[in-house]
DNA sequence: TCATTACACTTAACGGTGTTAAGCAAGTAC
DNA sequence: GTACTTGCTTAACACCGTTAAGTGTAATGA
């Protein structure tokens, strides 16, 4: 009887085109302006419909939010190939971060710059918190292959990390929620932000201290 | 007839309070839970009222916003004065801008996290942009008076201010939106910071470019 | 002193949000 | 052919920002 294997598929498939209209809508009309209902309405069913393949609205941004680290992550293991010197993976990596939270600022914002503390609060676990993590360990590593091979200067491995991850961070950040500010030449910017990151850990551990 | 002078006087007064009422409640409740219904009951008023002294929202949101600044504005400025040489000046405005932002988040939030597109979009003013106008251009003048003394290397003046407050801002955002991640000793961190940014920007024009 | 006017504020409502409970209609199983 | 399961919908709840209309009181002018 394949009756359960058809129904299993068509619901595995509603699912998919839940979450695909939810992104479509999360890029065309910005993160603020999705609602249950919109969604609902695009796929052509009942807002409550999306209530039996989803447990709520955060369970479908976490999957739309594992689907943009999964890319991202796949983006970054491609450069690590390309690039086997650790400073060359290193730059081609910061570039490639920024150009991908630039190229898709909705997936981004779901990813880095939504609200957790509540979420992490409540006990529940979320199915991006996982791959988030493999992505910044796989990261760490690539700091550490260029403390150890003398690119950077022996530093705090964790510290310095999460330092440039912040940098990158803020730089994407500000393009996406500051769109009409008088920025430099966005070639420039980004160029001058990751040589100089760089740059700034090539020297002995210049700990600024009050 | 003294009337409406008092009758100013109470207005500027409410008005004040639903100001302190908000940013109570920002501060204590989290800035996605604040409702113009919340800040009504906690100073004892109908909802409605709260629009009799504020256009809407937005108008009230962008008040705090100016406050924040101002009060930011105010550090920054007191440490150019007790810092008078310009890397001394660099290093401190820089760690006070992340204590700023991680000892006040909620406020930071306001300023600096909120989605602007759609508002500047609109062609609405707001009057917390001017001021940010001027404490970008008094930090760029900061990075123009290490640049001109030569403490940075010559580059483009506009970018390096771009980036060494988008690091800031990235570490800032992450600290707040990410209170539960695996961070590296704060002090450590904020200090590995300024540090490598500054040492980044010390030596000519490292822009990495693919 | 009394009617009028101005003012501060409230009540009621609209259209929107995320979400839940109950119901309906069609397909499956015996 | 009847009972049960499944997939979806309708109706509703409590919240949101915001607006229009109404209310009562205080100030004003005769």
């Amino acid at each position: 009887m394949g009756v359960q294997e058809r129904r299993a598929r068509e619901k595995q498939e509603l699912k998919q085109e839940i979450l695909a209209a939810a992104r479509d809508l999360f890029v065309h009309e910005g993160f603020e302006n999705v609602s249950m209902r919109k969604i609902a309405e695009k796929i052509e069913y009942s807002p409550t419909t999306i209530y039996l393949y989803f447990q709520d609205k955060i369970d479908l941004i976490d999957l739309l939010c594992e689907e943009t680290l999964l890319r991202l992550e796949g983006r970054l293991i491609a450069i690590r190939v390309a690039h086997p010197k650790p400073i060359e993976k290193m730059i081609e990596g910061l570039r490639a971060y920024i150009e991908f939270g630039v190229k898709h600022p909705s997936d981004y914002r779901i990813s880095f710059m939504m609200e957790f503390k509540d979420l992490v609060e409540s006990g529940r676990n979320l199915k991006c918190h996982e791959i988030g993590q493999r992505v910044y360990q796989a990261f760490r590593s690539d700091v550490a292959e260029c403390i150890d091979t003398g690119v950077f200067a022996p530093q705090d491995l964790e510290a310095t990390t999460q330092c440039i991850w912040a940098a990158i961070h803020g730089l994407v950040c500000l393009l996406i929620t500051r769109p009409h500010f008088q920025w430099a030449d966005r070639e420039l910017l980004i160029g001058t932000l990751v040589g100089s990151l760089v740059e700034g850990f090539k020297v002995p551990a210049p700990v600024a201290v009050s």
